[in-house]
DNA sequence: CGTCTATATGTAACGGGTTACAGGGAGTGA
DNA sequence: TCACTCCCTGTAACCCGTTACATATAGACG
């Protein structure tokens, strides 16, 4: 790898000539400037983004740190931020956190030593004394950290709501509910969107929620269990579309048929609630816009971290497929 | 941010101690070891990874290029090599290519400028020359670039016949394969795996092949074009998991039955092949390991790039789901 | 007591760009 | 001709760890 001393050298110029020209900065001479991009050219010489990053104090990279890179929603979210921060000239960095602050911990920091200039979280665990040493530009996503923290969210509370309302008026009697983990907002505010509904009604009970930790496993397990000790429900509504598919596998291990016997309608709108049969109906988010609100949002504030702090919600929509009743 | 040379200075030593007290290197008296590493706390010194990597030349990142993240498998794969990376201490970068050479030329470049240690990549358009003059440690994953450059396979052409003589075994008597991309390398051994089975069929014609370039959508619109033009087919060889999935849907929507009337097996392993209905019978790859196998392999070149050139070939396995027919 | 070695610490160069500052030439207007 | 402004270019400090090399002290051994 040749240095930007070597094509000084072999251009005749200084190292501050050479620099100019490749940044484009102050003044160059036309025909010093050829020169010197011949011989760049002919050494094949590529800057050493290391050195530059030392001096700058900044590295061209963002990063994403996600909980769960194997639920579908991620890598579509991963996808647009990846796709707005190259356009940029970003390198993308993407972090898989398992849910658990250690790591995400231990990310923030390894992130930070390596003079990251921005990350996008999302975090459950992580908490405003967490990061209130960071200076690093933040957005949190879908979940909210601090209020010190930009946020990019959905209308998670009202689209749970009518997620719900749509199972009622589809004629459900007994809905349950598969929620996400205890402290994630995301899963919080569809949660706290399900009770704004139901918890007047007659037949509910603390029976009807079980956690399935935003997981196909979990929401698998959890749905045996609830409809074995309710076999009431005729509607489920779960948190994402991963446990909805969860839950559309265990209802159908218990000869529930869906949508006659059960309607199911998840959260998020990822392929795979497509691919299965019946498709499942679901509040979609829109993933990929939610992806690129964030990572543009966070190039805003790289370069300029002086602006207010600012919250987003994006709007989820319903999209009717076949695991809910027709009527 | 303090420094190296803050620290020094509230110590009451020089920065190459403070050096060696992080490094535990060299000599130091246990008594300024002590000190300096309570000055360190105070400030909450953390090294600089950048400078760090401008003298040393390595950076302590490793990359994984893949072709389409929003494939559950390479996620899986992202995974694994985040987990083998993380554990000797490297960060993970993930990189998007969309199977196109100019994105993945972009981000070798890129990467090696950021002093990228090593990089594990999944390509089909990269080839020797392009990546003769790089330097960077590398391992090719699933498609072979190079003889140059380690390679971790699985057995795809043998897997592939595997598959086949299933469903024959399985009682089709006309197989149509839907095939990955033309010049990724294992796309050419499943599709030569499948050839070998029926070349010599009677019923065998090159109608029977179709691409679906391991994408969802176009293996959708091949099935459906090659059900349309040779309804006789009974048994789908799909090269890949998404596909099969795609196979599936386009099936469903002519109106066949599966696997009553069209038996599909897939190739991959992927969790969304458990989520259709029917779930889809697959030669499973162990991803996971696949991972893992190849982040172990560029770690150890990457301490040591004098080790010869190998190429390492993992198993397939079959696993009977419900898309083919049971006798 | 002189020499040698192990221990302990500091100085300064180094890695490779970037940029503040200085210096010099050419052109312009007074 | 002087003063001033563009141009153009170079020198050297700087970013922040790492480490080769130099220096120094203490203890061991002959």
């Amino acid at each position: 790898m040749s240095t930007i001393r070597d094509v000084a050298k072999q251009a005749s110029v200084s190292v501050a000539t050479v620099s100019r020209v490749i940044n484009q900065s102050g003044y160059v001479h036309i025909k010093t400037k050829e020169r010197v991009e011949k011989v760049i050219k002919q050494l094949n010489y590529q800057p050493n983004d290391v050195a530059r990053s030392l001096y700058k104090g900044r590295s061209k990279m963002v990063a994403l740190l996600v909980p769960d890179i194997m639920n579908p929603f991620f890598p579509q979210l991963a996808r647009a931020v990846e796709d707005v921060a190259s356009k940029y000239g970003y390198t993308f960095v993407l972090c898989n956190t398992d849910d658990e602050k250690e790591k995400e911990l231990a990310y923030l920091n390894a992130l930070r030593q390596k003079s990251v200039d921005g990350m996008i979280i999302v975090s459950s665990k992580l908490s405003q004394e967490d990061v209130s040493d960071i200076t690093t530009p933040m957005i949190a996503l879908d979940r909210k950290i601090s209020i010190d923290i930009d946020l990019v969210t959905v209308n998670n509370q009202d689209g749970a709501q009518q997620a719900v309302r749509f199972l009622m008026q589809k004629g459900c009697q007994r809905i349950g509910h598969i929620c996400g983990p205890e402290n994630a907002s995301s899963s919080k505010a569809r949660l706290k969107g399900y009770l704004d509904v139901v918890k007047n009604e007659p037949w509910f009970s603390s029976g009807y929620i079980r956690s399935g930790k935003y997981g196909f496993e979990a929401a698998f397990e959890a749905t045996k269990k609830m409809l074995t000790e309710h076999p009431d429900i005729d509607g489920l509504f779960a948190a994402n579309d991963l446990m909805a598919v969860g839950a559309l596998k265990a209802a159908e291990q218990l000869g529930y048929r869906v949508p006659d016997d059960l309607s199911i309608i998840g959260f998020d709108g990822i392929g795979i609630g497509k691919a299965t049969k019946p498709a499942i109906t679901t509040m979609a988010q829109p993933i990929y816009e939610i992806g690129a609100t964030a990572a543009e949002m966070l190039i805003t504030r790289i370069q300029d971290t002086t602006i207010p702090i600012t919250e987003k919600e994006l709007r989820v929509k319903l999209i009717e497929r076949g695991s809910t009743r027709v009527s």
